[in-house]
DNA sequence: ACCATTATTTAACTTTTGGTCAATAAGCCC
DNA sequence: GGGCTTATTGACCAAAAGTTAAATAATGGT
């Protein structure tokens, strides 16, 4: 192991000739490098949590582990950008302008908006990295909550009201949220069993299988909310 | 810290009266001692992860870290006992009698199980743990969710066949499975908020909210299993 | 009161790992 | 093709962290 990596550049002086087996010493140009190591730092911190050595990442990437370090002053700084491009890269703001969107009801609205949702926030890497983040600091999980709580939340429990028949601009009641709460966690527990818990979740006959729990999960909780909020 | 540590032999040495300040090498019998280590072992890695160091867990505990290897051949041995301990003392067998008992009511049942449930379950260190292991090896989160796949989801699918008036005994669907897991998801991730993502769940004002909470989603829950398999 | 046992500590070793720095060489411009 | 810029590397460092071995001392039995 060690061996073949010490051996290359000797090799490379021994034996100027390029040759396909023998991989050269490659310049990227700054941004794509970066991208290369962002993405494959992703990947990797989703993989082996936050404490994953630089050296595996950088063996994974084929470059040297000192090479992180002219792109980023020190891990931590690599570890925010992975914060950063992760939760940048995700969240949709047009997941509001869905929830408003006059021509829709609320329960199409609902499905929309779940079904997207998943699609993009159960992900392996953006599950892994929030729940590592949860774990240690709580920097990402919190923003992400935070966006959850003061964007979307207000929207869904006006659908689930207008859903109703309940014409109230109150404030959400504590056993509304808790309802809605309900709804969210088995949506997200979808990708907890997958990505932390490495279920295979569906039969493999169904290909919408997971669209068609989803959709389930909606009109269960819209129909309950109608007996539990409606009197 | 370290000073007053590693002051604290050579104060001995020059003053063999015991005072109470001053803390004296006190041997313990293995099995308490073994037991002291574990149960601080478990709290430890629920906070810091199983990439918590040795020697800031004996900190906590009073003990200089090399003591471990007296009771524990590696690090790896003392993070099993950790599993086994959090895994054997918090799974009761009673939840498949009181599941089984003739005595209640489908709802009762249900109501009764996953009070009970999510107040044992649901701890700052079972949740943590369970999620750690998740997130590396799945050693444990693989047994507990085998035992809860074998041992409580068919009790439970039952119950809510039964509050459904379906008398069959056809293996569960995975549309039935998938709605029950719905619940199962929503009560768990009160565990995940609160554990994982630090959320103060409640407002204070009512002591019983968890309870309430979790008894809404079961009536949602039956409800609407009602309406779904129902015709 | 002494002795044997063994819990506990001290010191030291090894590997791992984040980080630094000077040397090397790939690509670009002239 | 020569030279400049800078991406890339190899050697090295220091602190962290798991592990070992020998020395010390608390306890229980006689």
């Amino acid at each position: 192991m060690r061996l073949t990596q010490d051996s290359i550049p000797s090799l490379r002086k021994a034996n100027k000739v390029a040759s396909p087996a023998m991989p050269v010493r490659r310049r990227m140009n700054t941004t794509d490098r970066r991208r290369q190591i962002v993405d494959g730092a992703i990947q990797f911190f989703a993989t082996h949590g936050l404490d994953g050595q630089l050296r595996n990442l950088t063996k994974e990437l084929g470059i040297t582990h000192t090479l992180l370090y002219h792109y980023f002053p020190t891990k931590d700084a690599l570890i925010k950008q992975v914060y950063e491009d992760v939760f940048e890269s995700r969240w949709k703001p047009e997941w509001e302008a869905l929830l408003d969107d006059n021509k829709l009801s609320p329960e199409e609205k609902l499905n929309a908006f779940y079904l997207d949702y998943s699609a993009t926030v159960l992900t392996y890497d953006l599950v892994r990295i929030l729940i590592f983040s949860g774990l240690s600091d709580h920097s990402i999980s919190d923003r992400f909550f935070e966006m959850l709580r003061s964007r979307l939340l207000p929207r869904l429990i006006r659908e689930t009201r207008k859903y109703c028949q309940r014409n109230t601009r109150a404030k959400p009641s504590h056993r509304e949220l808790e309802h809605l709460m309900g709804l969210h966690g088995g949506v997200f527990y979808i990708g907890i069993r997958r990505w932390i818990y490495g279920q295979a979740i569906y039969d493999a006959s169904s290909p919408h299988a997971e669209q068609e729990i989803i959709r389930d999960r909606i009109s269960s909780y819209l129909h309950s909310a109608k007996t539990l909020f409606n009197k």
